[in-house]
DNA sequence: ATCACCTTATAACATATTGTTATTGAGTTA
DNA sequence: TAACTCAATAACAATATGTTATAAGGTGAT
């Protein structure tokens, strides 16, 4: 004997409790959905194993001995414990437990993540998420690193730590105020901004190279009135006339309102953001039912 | 499935724990005292079980995935509670456990038993012993319903609800001062008695009763100075010659010394006593070792 | 590149465990 | 006595668990 549970099997244990719980075999057998041959074969087998009798046998009937009731405290833990394990086990696979890190850019955590997270959470009432923003490159090492457990970045992307799924795109508009007099367009052309006040964000990020070589391409310089950060406020300031802001659909439409108006860019400009998750291990259980539900919740909802 | 654990078993738990133990399902056989193979195959179906994958393979080996090691503290736990069924059965097993509780008459406890009881307590360090002292009636009640484990008590005994074994028999000796004239004697026969001070105990037990009638069937007439209960206060007067006590050897044999002297009696009348336990259900394992070793102190020691 | 040496997984098979049904024997009850 | 209940056992089927042999892939040293 290598190890002293080499011949105990959880199947004797669960008939032995339930022989004392119900004082018969019979009654063993029902409750445990088998036949009684086979709880008295279990508890043989029990017997023989502890190496002596569990319960005496008379008048054809079985009475617990001393040592039964002393051994049937412990039993009930130990298989309290399985029946824990089986269920944390039947939670980790409904993923209904657990805690999820992303990290995402804080105008697409105030825009279309909002509501998968919502749902998401709805759906798995015992899963904690943490969502938290930082930089591009402080996110791709975060997510490559594993110190959170997923991430959503704009397109394109190839640092090697990190797989990515495209998720969700959108196209490039301008917002500006009503009283704009471009404001009745449903188009706004390159050459429509010649001139105009511009407002623009993403210094030094790729889509702002994008805007940039467009302007470039067109031979249009631009009139750059005021750069910021974050599309909640070059969206407040296009709110007051200031200028023109040119920004991304997606994460621009919840600002969309009597007071400002998103009209699109031609030529097209898109924007592709990404799932990323780190390449050094595959994501958990919980991970990937939440890149599903964003999945779906992308694809069905746009 | 009529319970989360139908398909589940300890040597699953035991080959997962070995694998996130040793980080490696060859190492994990090894630690088992089986084969690879049978590692990997308790790992599958365990991964079967609970739903999902618990490692991943990559490069040819095996990661724990984050739900392996947040399923392998309850694994761990489980585990520690089955090894620590096999653990006590083992000691029941040996007799290590457990509280003993035995009637017998003061005199016994004082006399033959505190040797025996000595022993068995230093052969089973971790067993608690109760010794108590009643009357035969009470002895009796309390044994055959089993308020107390066993007891010693003098033949002849037929309560329907116990079972008795005999374990102990001893001659009838004659307890005097070494000053007394017969304390000379290798022998005393009842003819010498006449007109002795007698010291005489058990007033209506059996032993009193040979007594009596010895004394009847040879036609003397006993000169009782001193009736008593026990055999330690019998022999304390005895010694100062107030009389001669007629007592059980094998109780007064702890008080012969210079000043007193055991004489035996004829014709002999012999004590006997017995093993007792209910005979409504069968000795536990530590009365049972008791009884044992009381035969073999009893038997090997006289 | 090739070789030796790791790893894990799988196939094929032997044995043990665990379930089944049919039956027996013992005890209880009408 | 007849009808019932309970536990044990035999005989068998299915499953679990072990084995050996082998495959497939990664690593590291020629």
């Amino acid at each position: 004997m290598k190890s002293p549970l080499n011949t105990l099997s959880l199947k004797s244990l669960e008939a032995f409790r339930a022989i004392i719980e119900t004082d018969s075999a019979t009654a063993a057998a029902k409750s445990l959905g088998i036949t009684q041959p086979g709880v008295s074969r279990l508890l043989a087998s029990f017997e023989e194993h502890v190496g002596f009798a569990l319960f005496y046998r008379e008048k054809g009937r079985l009475f617990p001995t001393e040592e039964a009731l002393a051994l049937y405290k412990e039993v009930e833990l130990t298989l309290q414990g399985a029946e824990r394990i089986a269920l944390l086990a039947k939670n980790i696979f409904n993923s209904d437990l657990g805690w999820l890190k992303i990290v995402a850019p804080n105008s697409f955590i105030a825009g279309p993540l909002a509501d998968v997270v919502t749902d998401f959470l709805r759906l798995h009432p015992k899963v904690k998420i943490s969502l938290d923003t930082h930089t591009p490159a402080a996110a791709r090492e975060l997510v490559a690193h594993r110190s959170v457990d997923c991430g959503f970045i704009q397109l394109p992307e190839n640092h090697p730590g990190l797989l990515v799924e495209p998720v969700l795109s959108g196209i490039t508009v301008c917002a500006l105020s009503p009283q704009h007099p471009l404001a009745s367009q449903d188009q706004i052309s390159i050459h429509d901004l010649r001139n105009e006040p511009l407002i623009l964000l993403g210094k030094g990020r790729y889509s702002r190279t994008q805007i940039n070589s467009l302007f470039g391409q067109a031979n249009i310089s631009m009139q750059i009135k005021l750069e910021t950060h974050t599309v909640a406020i070059a969206c407040s300031f296009a709110k007051r006339n200031l200028g023109i802001a040119i920004v991304n659909e997606m994460l621009a439409g919840q600002y969309a309102a009597d007071d400002l108006v998103l009209i699109p860019l031609v030529p097209a400009l898109t924007y592709e953001y990404g799932f990323i998750t780190s390449s050094h291990a595959p994501m958990n259980r919980l991970t990937t039912a939440f890149f599903k539900h964003c999945l779906q919740s992308f694809t069905g909802a746009q």
